[in-house]
DNA sequence: AAAGAATTTCTTGTATACAAGATTGTTGAC
DNA sequence: GTCAACAATCTTGTATACAAGAAATTCTTT
């Protein structure tokens, strides 16, 4: 468990760095950081390692870590690699998935609807979020569904700022519509294929995402 | 880069981790590591969460880090996902590959060809993975490439068990080809079934990776 | 005044000291 | 003899002290 201040830190400073609040090659300051937790350099140092590792800083041995937010060209390829990965666990789940799971994701994909009646964009992030955790979870394999987690959870911020255009959440609940099918009648390929297409950034997606990143 | 000593010690725990010097669930011990490599507790307790965040150790709070060996449900998995990032790399690759690059991975295959003529093992492994290596760099796209390689070296020790066994060599050869074939003619569909039929563990593979992990 | 060398200051990386929780061993009650 | 409670010991987690390299500043030289 995370009983450890480090790791609270860790999750803290994550947030801090998703959120925007630092700039793209900002250097991460032990002893400032220390100040603002109360606590000693020690655990800090430890969450800004767990940093590194995850990506989401770099670190230049004796002068310090810094924020790496991605660049274009690197989401282009996060986001398809997610695409694979999603592809993947549908290919799984389409095989695998029992019927009451399958159920369970149709029931998911009626509060992604009935979020989007209510216009609650916030409802539908969370809604959709819980309707692709259902196929990852479907795929009954338990490294392949860590890895899509990890990689989703690090693309969080710059899905939010794609579901902010107009029609995005109704075509995305279209495609869900498909997505269920397939894994109902246990159509593999079908399946990854279409949740390759649901999520790779395209077209009219991928000046969405640019735009978002300017902001 | 890695100049600290604590990166050094990583790198040597986890070669010790992954040459089966540790048992399963024995606990890493940061005094004797640390008295080990002749250096305080700090940096081995950095290379000790490396290890965790890898996934080769868990942390149990306030009791210690311990080696965490794949069992063999963990192993498929991850040979399953590793199909899937293979099959992946191979779809982008057909894509993606100049001509030239298609070329050199034919040569790294010709290469493989010569170390089982000599009936040499250990160069076919490196050729092998060289071959592989070009593949997901073939992709053309540096994320996936880098989560390819995280997962291969992870799955190294036991993909050196497999290739011992009788006329494995012979089949990756001829499935070698294949998938050249298919990424010449940028057939990313044949490029990716191919790789992921290549890669996974499966039958007589199966019985093969379970043996492996009683020795 | 500008460029370069030397020194000072600052920051990271490592060692050590201390605090707190966990494990183990002992003692005592039944 | 077994079990529980308490104490002693050990291990981790955090704080602080120290060492070494990098950046910044000052001083010198031209």
């Amino acid at each position: 468990m995370d009983s450890k201040r480090a790791d609270h830190i860790a999750d803290t400073i994550e947030e801090l760095v998703f959120s925007g609040k630092y700039e793209n090659g900002q250097r991460l300051d032990e002893i400032k950081l220390a100040e603002h937790f109360n606590v000693s350099r020690t655990p800090v140092r430890e969450a800004l390692q767990k940093l590194v590792l995850s990506g989401m800083a770099e670190q230049i041995p004796r002068r310090g870590v810094f924020v790496r937010q991605p660049g274009p060209v690197e989401l282009l390829e996060m986001f398809e690699t997610m695409a694979e990965l999603e592809a993947a666990c549908g290919r799984f789940a389409a095989l695998r998935m029992p019927d009451d799971a399958v159920d369970r994701l149709a029931e998911a994909n009626e509060r992604c609807k009935d979020a989007v009646r209510r216009e609650d964009a916030a409802g539908y992030y969370l809604e959709n979020e819980a309707f692709h955790h259902e196929i990852y979870r479907g795929a009954t394999n338990s490294f392949l569904q860590n890895e899509a987690l990890r990689l989703q959870n690090r693309l969080k911020p710059y899905r939010r700022v794609q579901l902010r255009f107009r029609g995005r959440m109704e075509q995305s609940l279209a495609e869900h519509e498909a997505i269920v099918d397939a894994l109902r009648s246990g159509n593999g390929e079908a399946a990854a294929n279409l949740l390759r297409d649901h999520v790779t950034v395209q077209g009219e997606k991928f000046h969405q995402l640019i735009a978002g990143l300017k902001n």
